[in-house]
DNA sequence: CTACATCTTTGAGCGCACTCGAAGTCAAGG
DNA sequence: CCTTGACTTCGAGTGCGCTCAAAGATGTAG
């Protein structure tokens, strides 16, 4: 998370302006970073800002929000989850095609395409 | 996927142009179909267009390419497991803050913030 | 004192991946 | 014959999330 970065969430009203030093440099305390690291992990899941300016906005009022703000975390939850199974679905994919790239590999070294009329991997369902 | 990503696709290269019928239209035949759900799963799981493409030009040479198209899958795929890792950590990141949450409704629901200081979630470490 | 680095501000710019709109062609249905 | 609708082309537009540039203030080292 670059200074860049931390100077556009704060104008979008992600982050509230933090205390300054006499310079006026930025002094974030604890408890910012742990809110930085927070709005972090939901920006690496995608989340996305908007989402996270509600979020923010209700985080703002108070304890009184605390259903609401529930709800958008366990709506992110449940997308976290969806994307965890596509996720794992194109890694057992990929298993797959590696392994046949790995066939194709053995098949050139032990001499050249045998078979003129090579089976190219695109012609194989679903192993593109 | 839309009939506009499709016609993109093609335009930069990820597709090749398809068989057409007498008035012109596209026929995508099964192995077409085959790429295109291949394109999609890596898309959905954040590959790059630029990468895409790059193993695209690959594949339209021929096996010969067969080291660096399973290159570019095993990269991929190693940066999909990390995706899941982080995915798993802000799952378990909101298990914990979601159950925060209903301990404060409950608190709400008992009758009204008891302790006048009301300890906001903002203030506890890593639940804000 | 002089460099140099590091922060400050603001608005503008950029890259990615679509997404749309306009104008045109063609085929079938009523 | 005329409408409807699905396709075609192409360039242009959109939305998101940064990312940067420029000009200025301040602090630290030599």
């Amino acid at each position: 998370m670059t200074a860049h970065t931390l100077r556009y969430y704060e104008r979008v009203g992600l982050i509230q302006p933090v205390e300054r030093a006499r310079n006026g440099h930025r002094r974030y305390s604890d408890a910012d970073e742990a809110w930085i690291h927070f709005l972090h992990c939901m920006r690496a899941t995608s989340m996305p800002i908007r989402e996270m300016q509600r979020y923010a906005a209700l985080r703002e009022v108070g304890d009184s929000t605390s259903l609401e703000r529930r709800k958008i975390l366990e709506d992110h939850q449940a997308a976290i989850a969806a994307q965890i199974v596509e996720l794992q679905q194109a890694h057992a994919l990929l298993t797959h095609k590696i392994a046949n790239y790995r066939k194709i590999e053995q098949r050139i070294r032990i001499g050249g395409p045998q078979i003129i009329e090579a089976e190219d991997d695109c012609t194989l369902a679903s192993t593109n």
